[in-house]
DNA sequence: CTACGGATTGGTAACGTTCCCATGGACGTC
DNA sequence: GACGTCCATGGGAACGTTACCAATCCGTAG
């Protein structure tokens, strides 16, 4: 068992060193002004101590205050799609020496509402913030007070800040005119929750296709609320019984996809396309057609974004569309028909 | 535009309360000794100034030096391992009001060493850690200073902390012994860097399962340092190409089950089982068969231990070994031979 | 020799909060 | 009526750091 040590403070490598802490502050923070033989002296002082400068206590006094700390809150950190996400905000603040607070709100505004009050109670000078459906009007007092906000993956109702988003409307409209192009008109869509601003885009993508192909919408192929896998398979399963059973799907996130796949043989002469590419969408059979986005380019982008803000940029907020590619691997056809 | 306003302080709220800043400290915190009367006219100046306490100041000055901050330094926060891990850990904090920071270190001991000690300069209450194979002798004295460390799949050499594992060596020795009973002898073992301690135990526990089957280990057959897909997959070609090739492998993490996955035909001779399960292992042809281990549990388990710490607890370090599971699905038999 | 500029150093106050102790009033008891 | 007790409140100092300004020293110019 070890004792508990208080840690050092200035006061004391500058009692070892022999000088003020005025000079210990300016020697560990690089500042000029500072000799170099009573800089050794200090440095000296601060490895024998085994000295840290206490950052919460800086940023409290500095003027221009900064905790060089950002907030990241996501939907759900386990999604692989926001870890890739955050791993590349991440990189992009390490980069500049800043640390970042992971939270997760699993979409809830409540949830949303303390992450982000505890995350500014630390002083945070910026927040990366994947907006759930409630009132962001609790933000606009924290950018009043000089928190950076930029939102990602989706906009936030009525909060004018810098948003990347991908072009989900088109690129839904592109993997349901695929499916279109290969002859099918019943198609069925399979969506999570609608309050997502993600999953309205995607399902107006889908309308439009339908529209431009001339095919109207039947209701009763349309599936929203799904919110697992076995949701999603069992939504197929009622769809198949239909008198009328559809010939393709469209699966707006790679949960829906897989929770489909499982109710899928192998092969099937229903043909998928599904949002979101993931590892091995190219092993299985057949071979999965996907939309695919990057959110690795996602976090990056937004980060930016965030940077640039905080270091003073006060234009007018930017709206960033990044582009959904079509990753055509077959099962875009339906294994029933020759491609 | 919005222009810049100061945030609002404790004397700013007790001015418009009439209350001294000390009243308002208690009445925001929610200490005794406030009347309910008084209780109300500070609540009440609070919303109308949209204060919000500085916890970075209240961390300070208190004398129980807490900041309700812990840090999740991981090697890839990208890796869906590591990344339901921090959601394990995250939802632990979560609910004792506690937020975290992350870090990623790329298994690279100075970035490692970067992330803490900037982690610490923010002083953390705590430390869950995936160490990289450095040294950590710099930790002594950031837990002599009173921060709180677990260590979580894998231990840190030389360092007396909790540690939080998976048993596998044995998960390993099921593993290959599997495959023996299926009638194989020649076994290959595809792992990454053997500097990583998990990969050690994994080769460990490759040996001990011929070993006790009476097989000589053949070094033919051995491969480390595959750290990508495509290194896995010219492994596996290069292994195909012997004289005496393998009849089964033995890939150490899901990265390289994926890359070898690659080189195989589907079906394919060769039999194959994997360390950690991943979403559609079981659609794969054939089903892959893997040992899988509970990042969730890893996470949650060395969360409780550190909030155990950080409450005061200072008894003996502790090491806690989860138990993996053999998942079998069909790939360890082999696709040349019947079942 | 004095004046002066530059470089180095230190003293004091302050950041926003809470700890510690003192104060004052209401209330009950003897 | 005097006294002790409890509760609500406030004043001053301090947490560890840096902003601001003053002081000192050296060397050189006038």
């Amino acid at each position: 068992m070890r004792r508990l040590v208080k840690r050092p403070t200035m006061k004391d490598v500058a009692r070892a060193a022999g000088v003020s802490p005025m000079t210990v502050s300016r020697a560990v923070s690089g500042e000029p002004g500072v000799s170099p033989d009573t800089a050794a002296r200090v440095e000296q002082a601060v490895r024998q101590l085994g000295y840290q400068r206490n950052d919460n206590a800086r940023s409290l006094r500095q003027k221009n205050l900064r905790t060089s700390t950002i907030g990241l809150v996501v939907d759900d950190l386990a999604n692989p799609f926001y870890a890739l996400m955050a791993r590349s905000v991440e990189d992009e603040a390490h980069r500049r020496g800043f640390l970042v607070l992971v939270g997760s709100t699993n979409d809830e505004p409540r949830r949303e509402r303390e992450v982000i009050a505890a995350f500014t109670a630390r002083q945070v000078d910026g927040l990366i913030l994947v907006p759930t459906n409630g009132g962001h009007g609790f933000l606009k007092r924290q950018m009043d007070g000089g928190t950076c906000v930029v939102c990602v993956d989706r906009p936030a109702k009525g909060l004018a800040v810098d948003t990347v988003t991908v072009d989900n409307r088109a690129g839904a409209e592109r993997a349901v005119s695929h499916l279109l192009g290969h002859g099918h008109t019943r198609i069925a869509y399979l969506g999570d929750r609608f309050d997502i601003w993600t999953q309205r885009e995607r399902h107006a993508g889908y309308l439009a296709a339908l529209a431009s192909h001339g095919i109207p919408e039947d209701p009763a192929l349309v599936r929203h609320e799904l919110r697992s896998q076995s949701h999603a398979a069992a939504a197929l399963a009622e769809l198949r019984a239909l008198s009328a059973p559809p010939t393709a799907l469209f699966t707006t996130n790679d949960l829906i996809t897989i929770g489909v796949m499982d109710g899928l043989g192998q092969p099937d002469p229903v043909a998928l396309v599904g949002f979101d590419d993931f590892p091995l969408a190219d092993r299985l059979s057949p071979p999965l057609s996907v939309v695919s986005q990057d959110p690795v380019a996602l976090g990056a982008t937004a980060a930016n974004l965030l940077f640039s803000r905080i270091d003073g940029d006060r234009s007018a907020p930017r709206s960033v569309v990044l582009l959904t590619r079509l990753i055509v691997r077959g099962s875009g056809a339906g294994g029933g028909r020759p491609r």
